[in-house]
DNA sequence: AAATCGAATTGATTCCGATCAAGGGGCGTG
DNA sequence: CACGCCCCTTGATCGGAATCAATTCGATTT
């Protein structure tokens, strides 16, 4: 049923490169801005430790987990981004996620299994914690903050489904492009360069669509001058266009 | 931005309805065997009656909450069955979801407010839980059962995201059927008999297709016999043949 | 720098769903 | 019981995406 597609498994629990929080380390981390306990003092991060572990850092390829693996943990993204997907009978990978620092990745389950598989599209590293860890948390302003993360991720969960169900391919890769910004915009970076680590394949599973239809799409859409695409990266010259191809919601 | 489509507000906060937890209340609720609460002991759901409250029962067409509103509480579907939408800027509405006995409900927000509208699609009930409650719960069990269900449900969002990318408008309702009677079978309900309190517009909707699509998919399938569908009620003749035409998820 | 392999683009054809349009059927009301 | 309204069904046409196929581009290796 698994099948293995490359990259090495990248186990942070059992691995013994697990790291107790530091102190400093949150002043430091990229995620910050989007972190669920961004907004704690010094006092409550202290409560931090009891629960959180910061895993090593992942490379292109490695695995957080795969479909099937006990789902026992969740994991927040501190850097780097990663992409989850499913495998249907026929063997065919659906993309079904894309994450960024401060996304929360492995809720996705069933019977306490993990029902997708998460692979990292670059170097990035995630703060590990455990189902049990969150359950003993007694510190309120932390499971509200977990609350709100999730909600957003639901959001952002309906927002994808809204794009899905543009009728035109040029529709749901102007959604695409929109919601990617918003999401870099929310971190305080920069609406207008998306790096797109992942493969055109990959954006096209993820968006509903033939490989062929997005390259037609993106061609069309760089001549126009809307967008300057690249293999890695694209680049938002008309957001207005855009939004008057894309989706319009709130 | 808000459009009044039909029925009344019914604000259980507002309402002074709110009923605290009652002994024996859950031995009764239909939702049992999908509920949060349900393996827990007598002993640890006294613990409940501090931060769960059931709320008076919906009729068709009241809403729990609207795109806008504070979104400070979950709401835990008890019986009865909820849709929730999305209105673009063209006015146009999007349903996003089909909610069963044991789904919560609230999770989708933006800044603190829901980012969508909930509505009755028939006399239901809900047991409401605030945001507050859910951070001061220092029951691990309770916390995990609430974690798990998150879980679940996002993986029944990624499920529905899945077979939104099917090409056919056949293997999308196919694969609704399908996802809908395995939701029912959880529950311990017959999984060839399907309810639908919601209109034909509904369904394409969530769906993803318009309403002369799908009338025509349910008249092919009809005359197949694969499905006997009238107008509120899908029965499932073949659910192999279902099998083949939707999707193949796990 | 040449070679090689995978990734991405471009082309031609077919088919299916959106769209516009009209007709039928159920359900409530008077 | 008849009326009228809304929901659903059926029909005809057209555009666009999937599919099959071939080529180009780019990155990596030798």
């Amino acid at each position: 049923m698994l099948r293995v597609v490359g990259g090495s498994i990248a186990n942070a629990y059992d691995s013994g490169a697990i790291a107790s929080h530091e102190p400093g380390r949150c002043e430091s981390c990229p995620a910050r801005v989007a972190c669920i306990a961004a907004h704690l003092d010094s006092a409550k991060r202290r409560l931090l430790p009891e629960y959180f572990h910061t895993a090593e850092p992942y490379h292109a390829g490695d695995y957080i987990y795969r479909a099937g693996d006990a789902a026992d943990a969740r994991y927040h993204v501190r850097s780097g981004m990663f992409k989850t997907y499913a495998i249907n009978a026929e063997g065919d990978e659906y993309v079904t996620g894309i994450y960024l620092p401060g996304d929360i990745l492995g809720h996705t389950q069933e019977h306490g299994q993990h029902a997708e598989t998460a692979v990292a599209l670059e170097t990035a590293s995630v703060c590990v914690f455990s189902e049990q860890s969150i359950g003993r948390c007694t510190e309120p302003e932390i499971n509200v903050m977990l609350l709100r993360q999730i909600g957003e991720q639901a959001l952002r969960g309906t927002l994808h489904q809204l794009n899905l169900k543009q009728t035109s391919a040029q529709a749901r890769f102007a959604g695409f492009c929109l919601l990617f910004s918003r999401r870099l915009v929310a971190l305080g970076r920069c609406g207008a360069h998306l790096p797109t680590p992942m493969s055109r394949t990959d954006i096209a599973s993820y968006l509903g669509m033939t490989l062929e239809s997005l390259s037609r799409v993106i061609s069309k859409l760089n001549q126009m001058g809307v967008v300057r695409a690249t293999r890695r990266h694209i680049e938002i010259l008309q957001p207005e266009a855009l939004q008057a191809l894309g989706l319009h919601v709130s």
